[in-house]
DNA sequence: TTGACAATTAGGAATTACTCTTATATAGTT
DNA sequence: AACTATATAAGAGTAATTCCTAATTGTCAA
């Protein structure tokens, strides 16, 4: 890994390339010089970049994209499958109080957080190797997709 | 569950306030009427709301109440272990390639976000419940911590 | 190869979520 | 009751993201 951040190979690179033109093709996605950079970008970084991360880097060989590109293309990214948001929704933080344990199931249609406690989700282990190199202070399980309300809605 | 998403009995609620005004006395807090009324306001809810949502909320009892202070309250709640951030960092968003199954491990003091992998988080089960009632897209293992440098950095 | 057209872009304005600053008020202590 | 550290309201400031519009550009069909 150089200091750039770069693990994946030049083969490698080029094979999820290739992979991408076809999904977005399958997609009626265009394939832009300014998508594929990004896209390209990603792969390149194993620093779980965000948009202004990717945005400052890509500026060097396309000087005039915007930052919305940046936005609006990662987010079109993680909709098809060539990318995850790793980190942060882009809402606004939310709470709980800590009433005992439990797991969260989050509707990306409406929102809504939905509790659900699933015993071994509270006692799930960590791999020692974790546990010798970082102070793990939360482990949660998270899970997202349609809510059974949503569901219904599709007609 | 009452349509304000009350979950809560009044017992409860009097034996959580009553622990909760011990809490903020050992963490030398002060009990004031508002960190007591945003304090409340989550118990009752199950509806993981967000600043806002409290701050609309609360206003009913505290016309005064600034919005800053809500958020400085439950930033405070979560500090002490009095609530929960469910969801959103207040951070950016930040992505990955889709590279294979992992992991995430997030430093909560230098904001790194590190991939590990533990093959048995890539097929831990979900309950049947869970996939009867709704369609999940998407199940992660999350940790939090201090991550191997910052713990270094500790003298 | 060339048009046509729908999708995508840049740029800037607007919005949203959050944080900071400062003067005032107040809880907890003495 | 008075003192003092903490907390608050109010509004300005900042960061992240989204929206709007006009111009541009891939893609597809001829």
């Amino acid at each position: 890994m150089n200091k750039e951040g770069s693990v994946i190979s030049q083969a490698e690179l080029d094979k999820k390339t290739k992979w991408f033109v076809g999904k977005c093709r399958q997609m009626s996605l265009k394939v832009t010089p300014q998508r594929l950079a990004i896209y390209r970008e990603l792969l390149r970084s194993d620093k779980h970049p965000s948009a202004e991360m990717v945005y400052s880097k890509i500026k060097r060989s396309f000087p005039g994209i915007s930052l919305d590109t940046v936005n609006r293309t990662l987010m079109t990214l993680s909709e098809i499958g060539a990318a995850n948001i790793v980190e942060g929704s882009g809402d606004a933080r939310r709470y709980d109080a800590g009433k005992g344990e439990h797991q969260h199931f989050k509707c990306v249609k409406c929102k809504r957080i939905i509790d659900f406690h699933y015993k071994p989700f509270d006692d799930i282990r960590l791999p020692s190797s974790i546990n010798k190199k970082f102070k793990v202070l939360r482990k949660t399980v998270y899970l997202e997709g349609i809510c059974d309300l949503c569901l219904s809605e599709i007609h």
